[in-house]
DNA sequence: CAAGTCTTTCCGTATTATGGAAAGCTCTTC
DNA sequence: GAAGAGCTTTCCATAATACGGAAAGACTTG
């Protein structure tokens, strides 16, 4: 918590909070850093190409080698290439979007979204975190972790309300999450935002554990669970096709994740 | 070169390489770092999620939250979204891949691609980085920035030849930026991979400064010069539609680069 | 032109990183 | 199954480096 590196890849979590930049001083006020502490750190990462300082306005923002990176994390876990195809595939038979989300820590993060040919859409940004608990990729990522970490997630998730009806109570959470793994697919009716309902798989690696999750989400007004229900077919056919394809992944313990890769150009 | 930061930000790089992930001691040794040092700083970047430990395999790799941010950088600077569905008109057009680079420091960096209809193709692997004096969307990047930084590149760039054409005098390479200035696009023909040839055009903001540059890359056997050449107005129309929806940059100075945007789930 | 706010630099202090060595693991080998 | 090789992890005295308040400089505002 005061270590030098800490403090360092939290400024550059926060400056993401800040798509067109940030001056020093409103950055270390928000990180809670002094003005020259923040100024060396910053510098730091400039220097690697983490962070970008506009010298004329003096703003700080986060760099391309992110991106980068970001790629590379991308290509290693198989979530650029292939994945797109097939979900394209599954949007085409249901008409609506079609999400990808992983397991990180105690949140789902979203991977990738292919829209669906409807005018109201449900958003899933890839990049952007979710909870566990009230989604339906987040409960099939629960229900189908390696069992260590699925008992762990299931006694101390936090299972704060977010829509209308998101299970509160541990005991219903832990039948729900049994429920899951019986029948292989989750429902999240209104669980998570108020009006939108979704079902979702697990793309489940050879030694059964949740490699990533699909989900079909639409609006309530449109679909009901049932509906919803008959797109298990499609979801799990795609899962199955993205399984062969995303490299297996071993269990993860306490916090976050993943591979890369990287060219030697010549 | 002496502080940790740089270090460990270098070790993040270097993690890259090793898509499968990697154990300490020979991440170690490729990083010239003391193995103890090697385990504390990676201890740091895993507590933020920078960097994933497999606690069974004892190997490391890059984390999730390096997705995230990437994202977020994708998103500030308008990668995501609309960039790509432009290109996709241009690729229904020529056929042929379209690619999308940005400048970064001394390189380019491709940001986006997408494939053409033909079996042969083209790759532009998203987040990989490519010279920048021997290909068509470089040479748009280089000719197209701002006076002060374009200049800099064109006296400082290194010149190493990659194809059997590349251009490798100064002056040369001084005259065809001044070409490219004029023509308002750029031909690399076999100067950066043999047996390829492209054609490429800058992504101009307000201020006439390139906040990107796109290309369609053929093989030679297929695609004259003079072919590639009448793809300029598809081209030129894309980068106009894309100029308009990239956010207006400022001119960059040493390094890094870019912006990020990141939601506050409750 | 003065007052406010910002970024950048400075520098003495003491906190922290350093890295060799030792301990602990996990294999393979004989 | 003991010995060995190679790995990861921990320890700790030393020395280097990060720290952050304060001052200086840059810029904007009234």
């Amino acid at each position: 918590m005061a270590d030098m590196i800490g403090k360092a890849l939290r400024l550059l979590s926060l400056l993401g909070s800040y798509p067109d930049g940030v001056g020093i001083s409103e950055l270390s006020r928000a990180a809670g850093y002094p003005v020259s502490t923040t100024h060396r750190l910053l510098g730091s990462l400039a220097a690697e190409g983490f962070v970008r300082n506009d010298p004329k306005s003096k703003r700080y923002a986060l760099g391309l080698r992110l991106f980068e990176l970001g790629q590379q994390v991308s290509h290693a876990r198989g979530f650029a290439g292939v994945a797109l195809p097939v979900m394209e595939q599954v949007s085409a038979h249901t008409g609506e979007p079609t999400l990808m989300a992983v397991l990180d820590g105690r949140d789902q993060l979203y991977v990738h979204a292919v829209e669906g040919r409807q005018q109201v859409q449900i958003r899933g940004e890839p990049g952007r975190r979710g909870p566990l608990h009230c989604t339906s990729m987040g409960k099939c990522l629960v229900a189908f972790a390696p069992e260590e970490q699925r008992l762990r997630l299931v006694a101390e998730l936090e299972l704060t309300p977010m829509g209308p009806r998101s299970i509160t109570g541990r005991a219903a959470f832990a039948a729900e999450i049994e429920l899951v793994r019986e029948r292989g697919y989750a429902v999240a009716d209104e669980e998570h935002v108020p009006g939108i309902r979704a079902v979702g798989v697990p793309v489940c690696g050879p030694d059964g554990a949740a490699l990533a999750a699909l989900s079909t989400a639409a609006p309530a007004y449109r679909m009901s669970v049932a509906d919803l229900t008959e797109f298990v077919p499609a979801l799990r056919t795609a899962a199955r096709e993205l399984a062969a394809v995303l490299p297996r992944r071993q269990a993860v313990s306490g916090r976050s994740s993943s591979r890369s890769s990287r060219p030697g150009g010549p």
